[in-house]
This record gives structure tokens, sequence and C-alpha cells, in this order.
DNA sequence: CCGCTTATTTTCAGCCTGAGTACAAGCGGA
DNA sequence: TCCGCTTGTACTCAGGCTGAAAATAAGCGG
């Protein structure tokens, strides 16, 4: 690797010009009685994150070393989510945060006690579907996305900010798309709505935003994971990292729902994992949930070699 | 954005320890008479890249004023690829390349000599079965690779290493995935069966290592890149950007293959674009190309807005 | 007009999907 | 014990999408 292609790289003193910080940010999820969680410390919400230091062999493992010591959450499955770097111009420093998706169970806090689980809701109340589409949307987001909308110089404009908003939350007769949060966020970023838009000082904080800040742009690295996520259940089986060895196919469904955000129709989830013969029986059943007892299955461990690109595709019930 | 969650950001002083540089690479693709091209410049083969400075408004537009500076080729679409950080470990400096894909058209060089484009199959001849299976798969990567397994220690490990080939490479009856670009690389790269692997001294170099070579890292961010572009051309409609704004359906349809390296069903094709109305026709045929003349069309750019998810889906055919 | 090339339309069977219905098995109270 | 409730499991069915192939159309050159 010694090899670098000329002129591409300048001198050394030049160089120090452009160092940079850069930060590792972790969107650590777990599942919890059919709500999706995000692990935060500190008294405001942030999301564990530290600097990339000499001492990490890789990101990823400076990663994991910033967030089982700030939280003492050991990570399994992790993922690279994105790299940010146009925020938090300060004076002459540049701070680059590459962030990271991860998936765990929740386990009972050891230690540390600056960890926090909060649901994803709590910070989106927007996107949870699964009762049907949330009041927020109609009492609050419309009416100021269109009041967002008129407000543009032209009617050209108008019309193209209108036209966003109903794609990315499904006004006029459009149908809901789960995978949008950051769209979402994005937009209700860009209209002033949400309070982050509003900390720069310039402009008025308008009264009872919805959906609890983070600090910093942790809620957009938020919305990106969850993005993400919402994505990737449906064509890998990662479903699976979020949940106890033994699960019975509910307990499976509502986890994906939980992320999703959204109902699953019942028959046709069960027909699609078995067919994917992503699950085995283990031949036990489900102490009693209140009906039938559930057979008992586990996640096919094989199915990771058989096909690269399996996944859960997730037969989602329509509004 | 002035807060900052507490106790995760160290002192001034301290932070000075974890300085990094960060380089931003380009992978710019263009596809000219039926073949995926990749722009490098310099007289090795290396990827436009330069570092993150100061004066840079963003990464994106550090990127492009980067690549138009060392090639003169106006960028249109981009995306970030991947953050990469294990690699350039000398000594105390820490080297992170944040990487792009970039879609274009392929102009004519207006002034900047040092660029060149180059064919994706000159550097990855294994990638493309446009006309059956390639040779140098069964010539060279099949036997090769069996050698690697073989050598694992135990034979548990053996037959992991050859399933993990198989699945890769689409040996023993296994369907060609044209999505894997990445994994196949990185395998033969473990394999030692690339030359980029046996950069480091300790390793014999092996004869006719199969596929020109790149700088650094480089080509492993290409394959990242070109795995990327093949999944996206699936879902998003991306192949615009790399073909004129006038064009038959065959032209898009040979871009398309170019890309996935795998021939497509025609009607079916056609079908497939005509049913998510992406394309209108201008009402003009084509030039004769040698039959009978071919309907001209162009993209409804308005399908951007009306489904952000609608795609490209592909139907590929099977070998 | 024939043979060649490329473009375009149709057809058809199989699979997957969304949606709904029916049946099974446990529990607890009337 | 029977009934109603809850949850689990099986089956059906129509529509849409897909892969594959055949058929038809339109230009060119001899």
């Amino acid at each position: 690797m010694g090899e670098q292609p000329k002129g591409i790289r300048k001198g050394r003193a030049e160089r120090k010009a452009s160092d940079v910080k850069a930060d590792l940010t972790a969107v650590v999820v777990a599942v919890n009685n059919r709500d999706p969680c995000v692990l935060t410390i500190g008294q405001e919400d942030a999301l564990p994150s530290g600097p990339f230091e000499l001492a990490h062999r890789s990101l990823q493992s400076g990663l994991r070393v910033w967030v089982e010591q700030q939280t003492g959450q050991p990570l399994g499955y992790v993922e690279q989510l994105y790299t940010f770097a146009d925020r938090d111009r300060i004076g002459t420093e540049r701070v680059i945060s590459i962030t990271y998706l991860a998936l765990t169970r929740e386990e009972v806090a050891t230690s540390s006690s600056r960890r926090r689980w909060g649901s994803w809701y709590d910070y989106f109340p927007w996107e949870d579907h699964r009762s049907g589409t949330p009041p927020v949307i109609g009492d609050v987001l419309r009416p100021r996305l269109i009041e967002w909308a008129d407000g543009a110089a032209d009617s050209a404009r108008r019309l193209e900010r209108r036209r966003r908003a109903a794609v990315a939350f499904g006004f006029d007769d459009r149908a809901w798309n789960e995978e949008l949060a950051l769209q979402r966020y994005e937009l209700l970023f860009e209209a002033r709505i949400v309070e982050e838009a509003t900390r720069d000082g310039h402009s008025t904080a308008l009264a009872s935003v919805p959906g609890r800040p983070m600090v910093a742009d942790h809620r957009r690295i938020l919305a990106t994971g969850i993005a993400r996520l919402r994505s990737k259940i449906k064509y890998r089986p990662v479903v699976f990292e979020l949940i106890p060895p033994v699960f019975t196919l509910l307990q499976l469904q509502r986890t994906v729902e939980a992320l999703a955000g959204r109902l699953i129709n019942k028959p046709n989830f069960r027909r699609l994992i078995e067919q994917q013969e992503l699950v085995e029986e283990t031949g036990e059943t489900s102490v009693d949930t209140g009906g039938r007892p559930a057979k008992l299955y586990r996640f096919r461990h094989a199915v990771l070699d058989e096909t690269p690109m399996a996944g859960t595709k997730l037969p989602l019930a329509r509004a």
C-alpha cells in the first residue's frame, strides 16, 4: 500500500491546514416490548460518540470502544451509515461525523448509569403508523407544511413544496412510505418545524414543535438510521439481531412492525418467513400469552451462507 | 447547534492527538459505446482525490472542486459511497478516505490531459458476463480459489472457504449475482489472488494476477462503486444520468447491461420501462442503425416527484 | 421482391402478493 | 361443562408481475 498517486497529496506543511477531527457516532437500536429504542447518554439526548484516535484499529473498533465505555453496552451487528461534515463550523475547526447503525438486544444495564433507552417515536411521533396515521400529522404537521409551502416566492415553488410534502407524508391519497423517515425529517427541518432548525438564533422558535429534539444534529443521524434499518429489514435478515435466540412468529412480526412503524398481515408474514426458510422450529411451545400456545422458532444461521441476498421483503399491509 | 453533549468531547489539547487527514475520493462513471468506464489520473491508475479543506463548503463540494481541477470533468449526480480508514498506517498519521460515486456523460476532454477513461472490466475482467461466463473465472480464479480453500487450517474452515467462493462466483450451480462485485474483490484479496494483496513485501507475488491493479486501495473503492451502482439501477432511475437526453430504448438497455455486466430480455425490459412511465416519446425516430428506425425517448423527470422509490428493477435474463 | 437487420407487440404460464376466511387450541368465567 | 375470548395456524383466491418465447412491423441493399 506504499504507493501514492502523484500530484494529489500536498506537502506536509500545507496539509496541516486540512486536518480535521473525526467523530464516531452510533445509533444503537434495540426493540423492547414492541417499541424500537435508541440508546442515549447525558442529560440532554445525545447519541454515544467519541473521537477517532490513533489507538483504534479501525473505525468500527473505535466506535465499539466508545459505546462500551460510555454505556456499557456491547455491540453486535454494526454497519456504517453516513459521513457528515457540514456542521460545527466554528472558527478553523472542522468536525467530520462518521456515523454507524448498531443492532443489539436490550440487556439490563450493568453499571453505567448515564445511559438511557428512548423510544424512536418520542423523537419522531409522526413515524408510528401502527395504529393508523398519528394525529400529529393532520393536526400540526400538515397545516404547518402548507403554511410553509405558501410562503414560497412564486407559484411554481409553492407547488413544488406542496408536492414534496405530499410525497413525504402521504398527503392527497398518496401511500405512506415508511422508508422516507430521513426525507421527512429534513423537510421539517427546512420548513423550520422542528426545534433544531431554529437554533441558529436568527429564526423565531415555533411553539410546541413536535417530537423530542436531540443534541446537535443527532436527531438527523437517528433519522438516517431509522430509514436505513426500515429499508434493510426488507432484504437482509437483520431483525434476528434484535430478538432473543428463541422466539415465536408473532414476536418476530411485532418486532418488524415496531421497526417499520406499520402493521403486517399475519398469515402472509408467516408464509413469507417460512417459504424463505429463515427459521426452524425448536420443537417447544411458548408459555402462555393468553391464547393457544405458539411454536418456538430459532433463526437458521445457514441462510446467511446460502444466498447473500435473502431477506424479509415485508408483506406490508396497506392503510 | 451550539450545545454539545457533556463528557463526550475531550479538551482542546487532548484532541490534538486525534487529528486526522480526510481525503475525498471519487469514482466517476460514464458509459461509452457499451462499456462502463471510470475516470483515472496519473501514470498509474488512480482515482481523482484530494484533501478535504477548510475552504470547502461541504464534503461534496470539496469533491467536485478536486475532480474538476484534476480532470476538467464536471460532475452531475453524486452520492456518498463509504468511509474507509484502515489503511495508510504510516507513523502517527491517519488518513480517512471519504469516497463518492459520481455519474456523468463522457464528454470529450477539454484540456486536462492527465485524465483517462478506463473500462471497468479492465480492472475486473471477471465481472463482465454479457457474453457468458468469462474464461478467466474457470481458467484462473476457480483453481486458485480452490487452492486457497484447501490451504485452510482444518476441514471446517476449508468447507467455509469453498462455500464463500461458490456463493460469490456462482460455482456449483449457484446463480451469478452481479451485485456481489465488492465481496468478490475482497475474497480475491484475502486469497491473495489480486496484486494489491501482495504489496506488503511479506508475501510472494503470484504470476499473472488477473485484472489491472490500481494505486493504494483504489481498486477496492472502485469495486464498492460498481456494487453500489449495480444495486441502485434496480430501484432508482439513475441510468439516465449516463445517457444523452434523447435515446432509443435499446440504447438505454445496452447501458443498463453494460453496468450490470449481464444481458436483459428485450421485450421485458421495454415493458418494465413503459409501465413505470419512466420515459416519453419525443415523436422522432433515430437515424438508422441497420434495421427498422427506433423511436426516440426522453426521461420523464416528473417521475422523480411522483414516487421517490420508482426504479428500474431490471428483468435480468437468467444464465 | 427477397433476405437481412433491428424494432415493437402479443401471448402465456408460473410465481408472488395482498386480502380474506376458516379452523385449532388454550384459558377463564358463567 | 359450555361459551366467549384470545392467540396460533391453515387454506383459498384473484390480480399483478415475471421470465420466456413467438409473432409482427419497418427499414436497407441487392
